[in-house]
DNA sequence: GACGCGACTTAACATCGTTAAGTATTATAA
DNA sequence: TTATAATACTTAACGATGTTAAGTCGCGTC
């Protein structure tokens, strides 16, 4: 039975393949700017080959995000080296806007479009939800927990899962805006990125623990 | 002549009446899937009318998009009246927040979505730029030069655009989570809004200026 | 050596935004 | 009053999109 083995190698080196073509396509010009006749061409295959590896395009478009995630909390893993939890938050909020401005497009897709009714829940996905390698949420939630228990937060801030979510959303506030207005605005004159990162994450610890940044 | 006026005047009325019908579809459906030949069958028209008052597809939109960040611009209006600026500035969160709670759809195409780029620049837009009462983003800005003024933030902070960008960073992350993950997610197990509005915005506030609000 | 299955291609479908061409209605000019 | 021109539309079509139906070809199995 090793030829079944051959074929299904050959099988995941296609599918490979067109991976390969459509995160470049994608992370050029977008999501709903990449064709899938477009990423047939590239591999020199014609369109309706990609449909017997991918159920549509919005499957193909999720196993890439799905790539990312992970890539993601893989940057986080680095981080487990920080000692201080606080000091390990801080660094977490800095890469994570780090990695919205290298990816743009990545980041659009991953945390800017609202999920499709068939996107897989944890229980489906590849990725172990709360294992801090694969899921980043864990991994700020984990790092809350531990500044917590080390009585690091204001009095009556106790809940991991609220702390972790206002951190979030300031540094995706950030990203956002980043990913969306990064071009010229003529609206708005927007202060360098690396400025507004430095002081939301200084401000939002600086008011949600006891401890002083700036006197 | 009064009679060019009244074919101006019926030409105002069907434009009004294709925005209308686009505005319903598109708050219910999102851009995407909002379709010509649906609001031309709402009103009544072939597709094709549509084309005689609106450039294309973006325009229209392009169109519903300035009569939100007016909506917008006057909601904080109303805010002019509380006089502490730190006070109005905590408000106008709070306020910006329910916003994108009561039209996601809206707040999406507003403050979610790449500006084409034919999006018109402060010149060409019939929304006066820095005007308090038209410009959200001047809204916030004046109030936070009062606070300047004032002698409330920090010492060391005293760049207006830096602040404000800050600040609506944190509250527009709040906003752009809500609007994506609204629905059940099984991923995380979200905190009320109410809950995550509250604690951003104390702890930012607390965290820039001098006052504190938790101990 | 007939069969069957897997991997693929070609052709086509429905739908989308948009444009070309044609048609009434209506105001202006002769 | 009638010819002309502009206005406000309609029908039909174009090209592009995601996707599916039907057919082809090669290989491994009985």
């Amino acid at each position: 039975m090793v030829i079944t083995e051959r074929r299904e190698r050959e099988r995941q080196e296609i599918r490979a393949k067109i991976l390969d073509a459509a995160r470049e396509l994608f992370a050029q010009d977008g999501y709903e700017a990449v064709t899938m006749r477009e990423i047939a061409k590239r591999i020199e295959y014609s369109p309706t080959a990609i449909y017997f590896h991918f159920a549509d395009k919005a499957a193909l478009i999720r196993e890439l995000c799905n790539c990312d995630f992970l890539a993601l909390a893989q940057r986080f893993r680095d981080l487990m080296t920080v000692r201080d939890p606080i000091e390990r938050i801080r660094r977490a909020g800095a890469a994570y806007i780090e990695f919205a401005e290298r990816n743009p497009n990545h980041y659009r897709l991953m945390f800017m479009t609202p999920m499709p009714a068939d996107a897989p829940t944890p229980a489906e996905s590849t990725l172990r939800q709360g294992n801090p390698e694969e899921d980043a949420y864990a991994f700020l939630r984990g790092s809350v927990v531990e500044a917590l228990a080390a009585g690091r937060f204001r009095p009556g801030l106790d809940d991991p899962d609220l702390l972790s979510q206002v951190f979030w959303a300031g540094v995706h506030g950030i990203a956002a805006l980043q990913v969306v207005r990064a071009e010229e605005d003529p609206w708005v004159k927007w202060r360098p990125l690396a400025q507004r990162t430095r002081l939301l994450i200084d401000a939002l610890i600086d008011g949600l623990t006891t401890e002083k940044k700036v006197p």
